[in-house]
DNA sequence: AGTGCTAGCCTAGAGCCTCTAGGTTGGAGG
DNA sequence: CCTCCAACCTAGAGGCTCTAGGCTAGCACT
């Protein structure tokens, strides 16, 4: 009868946390329930059901993970501003594993646009205008460089680089380098 | 009583086409047994645990993934290369998303030997002796080419860039130049 | 202080998925 | 025709999901 005082936000933090713990595919309604010391079926006073759990982590996620990416632009421009922006990505990712791979949900419409997703193209960008582009090329940027990003971070996270003894951190090093290239001299 | 003739290869396959039409999330050992018309227990003779299920179906997609391009590259080079190599990429994502799902399981080490992923890598550097590159620099390139193929993929089919009216497929085009134009000019 | 109400947590239980142990049988090879 | 093994079975334990319905702590109001 010890009320634990749960509510839907206390249980999405607990939920990211049990997530870079134990992997996001192991984040149950039943595993969370046993973390706060209360039945299951106490949960779904505040979850819709398991998969709003799962989603509620990923728009979790996604904020901080803007959040991350708008201080490390904050006072930066250029090259420095590009930089910064995709280590924010990829530091945050290997920080919080678990969190970063509910991103991989498929968000649906509603929900993407309530998390407010394309705070990311606007962060985007901003790193853009030092470049110069203008439309559609921009958009076609920020979607190249989304790609690079998470797609990297993704395999160097499922071990996709590690068949080669070339380093990680120096390949991130050259990509960087390359897209700034790229960016500075965007095909018409 | 009626033997249906299960061996573990046409499990994988059977899987890996209900995988496509449900989800690779909704890939279980159940669906599989009721898709045969035999008892849950009766697969178990074939595959060690689900979890092994679900990593046959990521060989069998990574496998095809690379015949693909294998084919694609087939009599072509240089741009036209990269062209094909990609849209094989992202054709085969399009086609048979649940098996694309699949690859996004953590492989273990012992598993992506015996998959022979590194493939994909020789693949990649095949479209890469068109460019000239001299080591390192084409091991950082054919991460690159990795990370926003996948990226890319990835993203497109996880709708994250349906909040913007540009048109998915002239974005792919304009990145597919833009590389190419990374590529002729690789930074030093 | 007493009374109600609501929200927080509970029990019970059904349904599905995973996986093990051990039994039966079809059918190929001797 | 017999043997034997692989293919498939039943039975059952244990975990996760989710619903229905019950109890009660603690706040609000008198």
């Amino acid at each position: 009868m010890a009320r634990v005082g749960l509510t839907a936000e206390r249980l999405v933090r607990a939920a990211a946390e049990l997530a870079d713990e134990v992997g996001f595919d192991n984040v149950t309604v039943s595993a969370l329930a046993r973390r706060f010391g209360v039945k299951d079926a106490s949960l779904y006073s505040h979850l819709r059901n398991a998969q709003d759990l799962r989603e509620r982590v990923a728009v979790l996620a996604l904020a901080e993970l803007a959040d991350r990416a708008a201080s490390a632009l904050a006072g930066r421009a250029g090259k420095e501003a590009l930089v910064a922006f995709a280590n924010a990505y990829r530091d945050y990712a290997r920080e919080h594993p678990g969190r970063y791979a509910a991103l991989r949900v498929d968000l649906t419409p509603e929900i993407a646009a309530a998390s407010r997703a394309d705070r990311h193209s606007e962060l985007t960008r901003a790193i853009l205008r030092g470049y110069h582009l203008s439309e559609p090329a921009e958009t076609d940027a920020v979607r190249l460089l989304h790609s690079t990003f998470h797609g990297f971070t993704t395999l160097e996270a499922a071990g996709g680089f590690s068949h080669h003894p070339r380093d990680t951190d120096a390949s991130w090093t050259k990509t960087l380098d390359a897209l700034h290239v790229l960016l500075s001299h965007w095909p018409s």
